[in-house]
DNA sequence: CTGAAAGCGCTTACAG
DNA sequence: CTGAAAGCGCTTACAG
């Protein structure tokens, strides 16, 4: 006769520990009055049984679920869009959304263990953690109580302990530049983002693909790594302008940095896109409001952070994935921040 | 000797409500073998002992606070404003915000006796809602489970039996029309939000004050209700500009609707400032990012969303609060889209 | 439909 | 530090 495994009671554990259940108890309750080797006994025991209290079965199972998410300020474009995309699905199936008490750039500082253990207790279902670094010990911590972790646009590459949405930033990055070397531009700057970011190297990387099937070398010169921001824009901007052979054109990482690059532009009189071309990254609604609106390689936000949510429902409801990391498609949106060059004897015009 | 109230158990109510305690066990677990006229009595002995099973009470003193949150989409300025602060102030003090899976449009539909329960069950401490209307039937399920209410800028008028915190709408009104006055304008139209809501008249009436203030005839034609989106500004400019006798200054009670004034007067080639001036209100980013730079009433959005926080925190503690209706400071901020109007007859220039 | 009795699972108080 | 015993609060199974 096969036994269905039944839930375990205390008492299952306490004879697993080959103890008392009042001990058992103590544990659980964190009291201080139980020798530390027992403790150690009783907890593996807990662990192996994957003990639950009432009080956690009951959270588990009441109400609408509730997912967790990390996210950095709302007020940037990009967590927007991301956010919006998690909340619309999550509005549509009844989740809800627990924005964490963790902020996000104090996320490794967190005590994990006791982090893992409150979202069980509270019958949370995962955790979306939004452009974040997981390192393996955090995430060891959410595994062993079986809380799925995914995380969208990952700074560290995909890992096999968690969900990862992105987007296909290398195909982005290689048809941004794709686009610029067609309309007959051969200095081509890259204002990339942190160079611990995995999407950002991507990006960069279709980049250099393109440059290079179009027999175009790459100029270290040309090839900053900075941050997703406007300042970094700005920054950037001066710095390859002022080389002896400014580039015609720059390719940002990111929509953010692409308005500093208009900033600059526009503070040292270059227009765009008649004196310089630009074509940023991520195309939110920023790109659509910029002056003149930005071509930009539109990554699905929304999208990503529907698949991320959707992911974590999915594991907790212990159905499958197909594939812990998805890539989501770019594309690029042509508006009006790019032309083809003034032409001079370094870039002549090619044929598109 | 006095007794201090204890926690009441399960037999105690039973004892209120003449029953045994099996009886009292099936009404809280929603059995249906019981007479509905003995169910009533348990559910009022309930209600009058403040019953709570030990999961909600252990739900309510576990973990970090909870507080729910029903916002309108987080892809307006406004929205994102307010959510800031609540964010800025929930991570300060460990608060954690639950987005409610309840879409701010279907808050009517909610079940809210249903709502209540859940929310008593999963221990969160209180409600806050931004721009909505509640009703009194609606609060009711709150009150009776104690759930403390915040509204930001509601709809309706200050009530009684929540927590509403709004800014100084009339002032703020009066402060826009004062300035466009001192300008030298007397032609002033003015484009307000929903007639419903609260805010948007307090707004009117500040404007209506400052004309009457400086002898001017308030003029109905100039006067619209509509609503806080840049299609109204659209809209309202459009039938504004078309009178026979054009206001020379239009006052928008909302930067959104500022936008939709600033898109249609670029469509029709009036300049602003040159040929019309306009003030907006909000004080959003998107006031500083407007071309021209829009002069617009500030209102503390983040404070107003943090004050509201705080409130319901301060309730669910027991703590008093000051004052159930609060009002922050509005401020009007000067930038580029007001100046004097071009003289003609009918719009003789004043001193400031 | 109701409740006395038995039971469940955890916790407490305390003897050793 | 540990656990037998008593206790707590709720629930279940079932007789009436």
């Amino acid at each position: 006769m096969v036994h269905k495994k039944s839930k375990p009671v205390l008492a299952t554990v306490a004879a697993l520990a080959g103890v008392s259940a009042p001990t058992v108890s103590k544990v659980i309750n964190g009291r201080d009055d139980v020798a530390a080797q027992t403790r150690a006994r009783v907890q593996e025991a807990l662990e192996q049984l994957g003990y639950e209290s009432p009080v956690q079965r009951r959270a588990r199972f009441s109400g609408p679920p509730m997912v967790d998410l990390v996210i950095d300020g709302i007020n940037n474009s990009y967590s927007q869009e991301v956010l919006t995309g998690i909340l619309e699905y999550a509005a549509s199936e009844g989740i809800e959304i627990v924005l964490s008490s963790v902020a996000p750039k104090r996320l490794h500082d967190a005590n994990h263990e006791e982090w893992a253990q409150r979202m069980v207790e509270s019958g949370r279902k995962g955790l979306i953690l939004v452009t974040s670094e997981v390192t393996t010990r955090e995430l060891d911590f959410f595994k062993r109580r079986d809380i799925p972790v995914a995380v969208v646009d990952p700074l560290n590459p995909p890992h096999s302990g968690f969900v990862s949405v992105g987007a296909t930033n290398w195909a982005g990055g290689r048809a941004a530049t794709e686009h610029l070397l067609k309309l007959g531009h051969r200095r081509i700057a890259f204002l990339g983002g942190p160079e611990a970011a995995e999407c950002s190297v991507a990006r960069l990387h279709g980049y250099l693909a393109a440059l290079m099937s179009h027999g175009v070398e790459a100029r270290p010169e040309y090839i900053l790594a900075g941050a997703f921001t406007r300042d970094f824009g700005i920054v950037g901007t001066q710095q390859v302008l002022d080389l002896p052979e400014a580039p015609t054109a720059i390719f940002a990482a990111s929509d953010l940095t692409a308005l500093g690059v208009l900033d600059e532009a526009r503070h040292r009189g270059v227009k765009v896109p008649r004196d310089m071309s630009l074509v940023g990254f991520d195309g939110t609604p920023l790109a659509e409001q910029a002056q003149p609106r930005l071509t930009s390689v539109a990554q699905p936000l929304k999208e990503m952070g529907r698949a991320a949510l959707r992911s974590v429902i999915q594991l907790a409801n212990g159905e499958g994935i197909d594939s812990l990391h998805v890539e989501l498609a770019t594309e690029l949106v042509i508006r009006d921040s790019t032309s083809p060059p003034i032409l001079d004897s370094t870039s002549p015009p090619i044929r598109g």
